[in-house]
DNA sequence: GCAAAAGTGTTCATCGTACACCCATGG
DNA sequence: CCATGGGTGTACGATGAACACTTTTGC
């Protein structure tokens, strides 16, 4: 609803903020835990930001960087605020879009608490976390080793939403470019689908892989660039790549593999 | 955000309301503005409900049912109240879903009003409008005839993204048949698909059409009842058919007939 | 019986998958 | 020079679109 302009002002009566659930792809870190994989583990390279406030009611309690909306500010500037105070990250050009907003009257006991829930997506390779206003730990978590258990509020229904909606515009846009350098391999970009999507991506095969995208090539929104990727372990380095399309554009059809990777046929 | 339990009491920041965008799909309606028609106008079969309210500060402009949100409200239950009080229609049990929330700090004289606009869908075969509280006017209307700037607010971005997001998920999911009585017969079904999709589709072979829900039938989820469909004005009439499976489910596939109506080949 | 509309089955082209082969790098 | 991995081209099978044919109604 929405009533006559020149009306008498309206009397608020609920508090609205935004979270942001931030996404990126990384390589999975051995650190820290030390050596606890078992397989290549390209499943936990997909992670999302999660942040541990100071208030001593959360305990162990990870929640998603947020903020309150301010008087003039759009959803979209409270959510790069949202990244820039809690996690010290200057979100200014990132992919950000609408999650949808939750608002059951009981999931804040502070009052009427309505959070316009955001998506964001960005590689991250050159950022740096750093705890901001109020928050003891900003950390990169792998997608699906978040325990849902330890996330404050209804913060794990915003996640689960997350992880749908980045699943399924992965496969009619070109999201996954977001996640990428401005040049990239092939392999590289294989790897993004392979970690949000599914593993079994990584096993198909290259050419198949790369006739997915004849159409981005045609239309020139994929060119390739000059050859050598900085040789990696062994093999040979993959051909780079740039991305100059339309990041909202959708395609004409759907990506062929579909989910339960590939194998389908015979 | 969401902040600690225990906290202390939030300071309300902002109006919280609920828009709805009701769809329907009926006969193009000849009467009222005589004979204006010239082709069959199945693409103004989809309609949408909208209501001019009484404030003569909005004179003329039409604008979608809405209300604001109750302390207790749950924002479904808010939505499903404004179809009740703006357009006396019980909405107990219809197709409803969150669309997405409107907040730019300027979208609202009276102060920060954040809108939640929802979807809904329902047959109309058996409803009657009628204006509710502050309501002058509610009629069904034509979507593609509905003049932008005879909203009021940002209610035209609401509706077009409620149009959007009805079209494509007309392609991955059952919703159609919440748009159609109990029994139905496939060329009903297929003018919910012409009217929302693309006209086109009328002229589609019948025998393609079925086969795109081979899948439905396989499952059960779509089965025949017995033939009659009380014969229309000339020719055979259609088998009746049933629907009984889960209504937020997904295709496997994507549906085959994409943009651009049938005749790609040759 | 003729036109119009619904329903059935078959043919053909397209596209996704699998597979075989070539290229480049590290050890 | 051999193992590993990236890149290219070809062949087969599944599926969607077009079409020919049967069934049922109104005039």
């Amino acid at each position: 609803m929405s009533d006559g302009p020149g009306a008498p002002k309206l009397e608020p009566n609920a508090v609205v903020a935004v979270d942001v659930v931030l996404f990126t792809v990384r390589a999975a870190k051995a650190d820290e835990d030390g050596a606890t994989d078992g397989p290549t583990g390209i499943e936990d390279a997909w992670q999302v930001l999660l942040v541990q406030r100071e208030d001593a009611a959360f305990a162990g309690k990870w929640s998603l960087p947020g903020v309150l909306v301010r008087a003039d500010e759009t959803f979209d500037a409270a959510a790069r605020r949202a990244l820039r105070t809690k996690a010290r990250l200057d979100a200014t050009g990132w992919y950000l879009e609408q999650l949808g907003t939750f608002g059951k009257p009981e999931r804040d006991t502070r009052g009427r608490v309505v959070s316009v829930a955001h998506l964001a997506l960005e590689r991250s390779d050159e950022l740096t976390l750093a705890p901001g206003g109020g928050i003891v730990r900003a950390s990169w978590v792998p997608v699906r080793r978040v325990p849902a258990e330890a996330l404050a509020f209804d913060h794990a229904d915003m996640l689960r939403v997350a992880i749908n909606r980045t699943q399924s515009k992965l496969r009619y846009s070109w999201l996954a470019f977001q996640l990428l350098p401005e040049t990239f391999t092939l392999p590289e970009l294989r790897a993004v689908y392979a970690a949000i999507l599914d593993p079994a991506l990584l096993r198909l095969n290259t050419g198949n892989f790369k006739k997915a995208f004849a159409p981005l090539f045609a239309s020139g929104a994929l060119a390739p660039v000059g050859r050598r990727a900085a040789a990696g372990r062994v093999g040979r380095p993959g051909d780079l790549y740039r991305f100059q399309g339309p990041l909202a554009g959708t395609w004409e059809r759907e990506l062929p593999w579909h989910e339960g990777g590939p194998g389908h046929a015979s």
